[in-house]
DNA sequence: ATTTGACTTTACGTAAACGTAAACCTAATG
DNA sequence: CATTAGGTTTACGTTTACGTAAAGTCAAAT
């Protein structure tokens, strides 16, 4: 309707990353989104498509809701006293270590598929060399 | 007691990875844990710390635990059949894009935590040149 | 013999992250 | 004007991954 401004309805900003909009309205109510309202209805800018998208970056990484909030408070917080900073600073240490264990996890999967991997194009190499026969149960 | 095995007790293996035994029961439930019986008490091998550690990894890396389970599928198949194998190469192939879309968020996060960082080092910077003014809000 | 400690099963409780249904409003469209 | 498409709130339901008693077993130590 409005389309001179580059804001978007929740069923739009739904589609765009493939969520329901009952999901959006959780994520605001746990205050991880705050949109303007239009009469009752809820019109999302640029600024809360780019919340969403940390939000569900976060949520892939298996963070909970609650830690992406305390991981926004992080980008949020007007820095004004030493001791925030000082606090800020612990926490982005925290989260470095869970993301660099993470890394640690990732490498160790993957080259267990590799094996995976390798072992099975083993036995299908078997497979084919010994006998013409393709697959079917 | 019996010392001249290298099995354990529940007790011992939650202590090691620091879980409830709670937690390794219900592992076992998901049949993702098949202890041998010692009368009615459960007893572990290596085999199954080895299981235990990668559910945990699993776990930090976001999977569920019926997920894991599939994961174990891939590993425990009996390769008997082509058919078998090629699903076998699909599942590690959809894993492996998981993990690199990971890998992806994870360096991002990373670089937002040195952004986040760099702001809080600057702004402690001028707080500690221009005022003696230690922390206190 | 009894207490202690570690184990067992059964079962109900819980937090997180939504799904889903009900009942309503409201703007655009045939 | 009635319908359809999208939005709203309220509220209860659901799944996952365990937590937390309750009540019993069994071996070892006091």
């Amino acid at each position: 309707m409005n389309d001179l401004t580059n804001t978007i309805s929740i069923g739009e900003l739904a589609k765009q990353f493939d969520v329901t909009a009952r999901a959006i309205r959780f994520y605001e109510e746990q205050g991880l989104l705050h949109p303007v309202r239009e009469g009752t209805h809820r019109i999302y800018y640029a600024k809360d498509t780019v919340r969403l998208k940390l939000i569900l970056r976060g949520k892939r990484l298996g963070f909970s809701l609650a830690e992406i909030k305390t991981l926004f408070a992080l980008y949020d917080t007007d820095p004004n006293s030493t001791v925030q900073l000082e606090t800020m600073l612990e926490l982005t240490q925290q989260k470095r270590e869970v993301l660099n264990q993470q890394l640690h996890d990732i490498k160790m999967l993957l080259a267990e598929l590799d094996e995976v991997e390798a072992r099975c194009k083993e036995e299908l190499n078997e497979f084919t060399q010994q006998s013409g026969n393709s697959s079917h149960a």
